[in-house]
DNA sequence: TTGTAGGCGTTATCAC
DNA sequence: GTGATAACGCCTACAA
């Protein structure tokens, strides 16, 4: 390795463009690689003029460790995983920016990924996530499949599932029940006086937990059973209009709408505004997440506030905590929901 | 290292729930670790037989590679990072999905930061991500610092720099012009027969680059001069709706507002039906990005179309040409912008 | 306070 | 077709 002095200020060219390494700054430093080390990671524990060469030569050569060398030799890559169905969409937005925030604050980084939704490419994108070592992983959702499940319990990386409950965890988690939101919104509305209830709802294994709860707890308060409109993801506005729409064809007596997500709940309430139907004189609209634009829309609409926020602090926390050796008990958390209340119904 | 083998299936477990290494599977297939590796890398190269024996070694161990030993000793991480300002908000959701896939189909993971707007942080993140050594680095908008521009440069890793132009990138480069489309709305409102027009804006460094060539066409055209209403991000619906009531307050004669982002024109629209104002017969909105909300709003919303997706394509197509150690040209581009007029305008 | 030796898990290279 | 050896860049352990 040729190193390049200019004569006034020294600047430094690595051949190759290849970045510096540990030794060519404890060389420029004249120290050894060990001394910078200690100068980084323990500055205390090196003299004050050795100090203040060992950082002249970081500036001069820029240096920035490289994370795979000091990863593999400490086992720790201060690094943590999540895995997420879609970044479109403000659903899962609060968690990862109380996830990232939380994260960062411990000096860890956070890694990302999107399985869209299909079981194969999780199985996939776990693969992938896995081989980095990272130090924690967030699944969204359950790991359904069996191998997926297999290759994180192998791994030995503390994992926390999230945003639903099961009752076979691959190791930590942090969720709420959807059956119980299905439950609590048909009751919600029961009380409210409604009769003719329905769902606009996605169609992933969550939706149609809510949607199975919704169902059984109409029948069993003996009100008309309306099918669900189910949408596709991503979840948008126009989705919701469209949604409603088939929802009125179906059964123009429906006085109540459920709907999977604020989005959707929007594009319904705009939707029932163009054609003339009152919020919520003539229809009632509840939606699901309370992510910012329930309360903003006109009307503000009720809906079923998830603490994102919540979810990612405590996923944070749990394995932070759980990376650096120490336990986590409670090792699952049910964070529940709430209905807001709002002018949609 | 124990290796249990249970009497009927073998079912392995490693000691200290240390994950296997490739010497593990190794040594229970029988074979030495260069042949797993090969048979992992180019199953080609190694006899049949043998590569049954090694998958059966893999299968049972749940064997995932370590990625920052091959990482190292390749120096490929496999990796590209991306930095973004915010996951909130539908804004660049569409570039990191297209870059997402275009990376996932050839094999690279996407690791993703958020700087949230603060230009210390920014290069606190740049550090981190550089340490991890990505084949890729995507940052949103141009570096501003010059200690950033430094340890990128000064790591020799490729860059792009994305949604913006700059006549000084750091390496490659893909945006549009913040200046041409400030001054293409008011041209395309003045067509329409605007007098009275101002902006709803974020206060970012691109959004008053669009500010400050707005405010000078209205000048050119010698039309009044109202000053913007400024947000804060994210940009919400219910900034939009304060940003237009502030503006109406500022000067109830204004008959047009472009809108930073579709959100906020969305948020803008809500608050004009709700004092009253027809759109478009009183009040014309022009919103940006074009990413869903826009074409679903009622009425649908004019828009500055910024084409996400391509700006991820590229920028992948560009990192990983120039990861492959082919070179990229040209190494900027703009991909500018259209207005689409929908019936907001 | 500083340095030396060795190894983290993998793969390039060369020998067989 | 397969294996032995060394090296990627850093840090733990120990020695001076």
């Amino acid at each position: 390795m040729t190193i390049r002095l200019c004569p006034f200020q020294s600047i430094l060219s690595s051949p190759g463009n290849k970045p510096f390494t540990i030794q060519d700054v404890a060389r420029i430093a004249g120290v050894s690689a060990m001394t910078v080390s200690r100068a980084l990671n323990s500055p205390q524990k090196v003299a004050p003029d050795t100090l203040v060469r060992v950082r002249q030569a970081v500036a001069q050569t820029n240096f920035v460790p490289n994370a795979m060398a000091s990863g593999l030799r400490r086992s720790r890559a201060r690094l943590v995983a999540a895995l997420l169905p879609t970044l479109v969409g403000p659903v899962f937005q609060e968690m990862i920016e109380a996830l990232d925030r939380a994260l960062h604050d411990q000096d860890y980084q956070l890694m990302i990924g999107q399985s869209g939704y299909d079981p194969a490419r999780e199985d996939d994108l776990l693969r992938a996530i896995i081989q980095r070592r990272p130090d924690g992983i967030l699944v969204t959702g359950v790991v359904r499949s069996e191998e997926g499940r297999r290759a994180l319990r192998a791994s030995g990386i503390p994992v926390v599932e999230t945003w639903e409950l099961t009752a076979t965890p691959v190791d930590m988690l942090v969720g709420f029940s959807h059956a119980q939101i299905g439950t609590a919104v048909v009751d919600y509305l029961h009380q409210r006086g409604h009769r003719h209830m329905a769902m606009v709802s996605g169609d992933d294994q969550r939706a149609l937990t809510r949607v199975k709860a919704f169902d059984e707890r109409v029948a069993a308060l003996g009100l008309p059973k309306i099918a669900p409109a189910f949408t596709r993801p991503p979840s948008t506005m126009g989705s919701g209009r469209r949604g409603l729409s088939e929802l009125l064809a179906r059964d123009p007596q429906v006085t109540a709408v459920f709907c999977s997500s604020d989005m959707l709940a929007l594009g319904a309430s705009i939707e029932a505004r163009e054609i003339g139907l009152d919020v919520p004189g003539q229809l009632a609209i509840v939606g699901l997440g309370d992510q910012g634009v329930a309360a903003d829309a006109s009307p503000p609409l009720t809906t079923v506030r998830i603490d994102g926020t919540k979810i990612g602090r405590l996923a944070a926390d749990m394995l932070v905590a759980r990376a650096e050796g120490g336990s986590v008990s409670p090792s699952v958390v049910d964070i529940g929901f709430s209905i807001v209340q709002r002018l949609s119904t």
